[in-house]
DNA sequence: TTATTATGGTACCATTCAGTCCATAAGTCA
DNA sequence: TGACTTATGGACTGAATGGTACCATAATAA
């Protein structure tokens, strides 16, 4: 055990309500006090465990990268099938255009958007999360030539290129306000090139 | 003549000035300070003309919107055929990896993805806006489909929603670092939709 | 007990933010 | 000239920003 007084929070759970936030309002628009009262601590704790707001954050695309990683890598495998699992991929963002999580997008390319031209350090987060994200793709669409489903002759890295695209263009037009049975429409041109 | 002192700027230039840092920097990190500095008037006569920084905004991003849409029809008439305008808007966005006016991306998607969802006014210039971009783009098609460029049988409207949706993903691609090979490889595989 | 660390609270810091106000300058019209 | 109207520059305001310093107190380990 360490010595002194233990933490009396969680801090990957607070971590975790910082990362929801920036990812629904950004960094700019983030107040400290909002990530206080949201983070369920104190200023005090706050520096304490995380230096300051901008640590923070970056802390927090790392966060979004990893769960978001490991969400895409469990759904593949539970699927089984690569092109079903890129298939419900795409048609599951025409659910995101009505509720209370519609419309956040990715916090990645949300983050890209706000300031990826201004930091360099951010922007080589930002970067390399792509990178991540490009990669589970590859994966997918590899098993999916295996598989049959998708022809052999195509170059799966670049094809995966094409989907994370296509993927963040298609989260912007829901937050520019598109419908569920537009989103479905484009999705399904999307997923024509697959074929 | 009107009566009092007159204006010693341009208002559409200054407007113009403005749309263009908004552009570059969003609405909350560009500060009046730098509106006032870059669009070359004092503090009063910003006031007296644009009622506040918000109502500026809006006007900026209609002004983009005539801009771009203006200059989008202007080169489709120039081009010729329908196809190959669209190749080429594609394929120039390869050339925006680098430069001083890199990385911008588009405006309006810009705005969607800051605050589209918080601010209820804005989200309808955009939503209005992407409407627009989307038009232009159907007369392309139906075009290039008249032309024997694209087969018939595809719906037009559908085919303009999946070429915005992919412009703004491409071009969230250059945001996120993306170099010139990876996209003029991803913009193939988009415009091979419309074989 | 002693050492160590965490907590909540307050006060405070300099800076920046958007926006207001007023005296004055620069014109037109009579 | 002088009245009228609008534009301009600068000083000013009040609120909010992220961050620091300090405090008494509380909770753990050695």
């Amino acid at each position: 055990m360490t010595i002194g007084r233990p933490l009396e929070f969680d801090p990957d759970i607070a971590l975790d309500a910082a990362m929801q936030l920036f990812w629904r309002k950004g960094y700019e628009s983030s107040s400290l006090q909002e990530l206080l009262s949201t983070m369920g601590l104190s200023k005090s704790s706050f520096y304490q465990k995380f230096n300051s707001k901008h640590s923070l954050f970056q802390r927090c695309i790392e966060h979004y990268r990893q769960m978001l990683t490991d969400k895409m890598k469990t759904s593949l495998e539970k699927n089984g099938s690569g092109k079903s699992f890129i298939n419900s991929l795409f048609h599951n963002v025409a659910y995101e255009t009505s509720g209370p999580d519609a419309q956040m997008g990715c916090m990645v390319m949300n983050v890209a958007s706000e300031f990826a031209q201004t930091d360099p350090k951010i922007a080589q987060i930002v970067s390399s999360s792509i990178e991540s994200f490009i990669d589970v793709f590859e994966i997918a669409i590899k098993q999916a030539q295996q598989q049959g489903e998708i022809t052999s002759d195509k170059d799966a890295r670049s094809l995966a290129h094409y989907l994370v695209s296509s993927m963040s263009g298609l989260k912007n037009m829901v937050k520019g306000g598109a419908d569920r049975e537009t989103i479905k429409r484009i999705a399904n041109i999307i997923l024509s090139a697959l074929d």
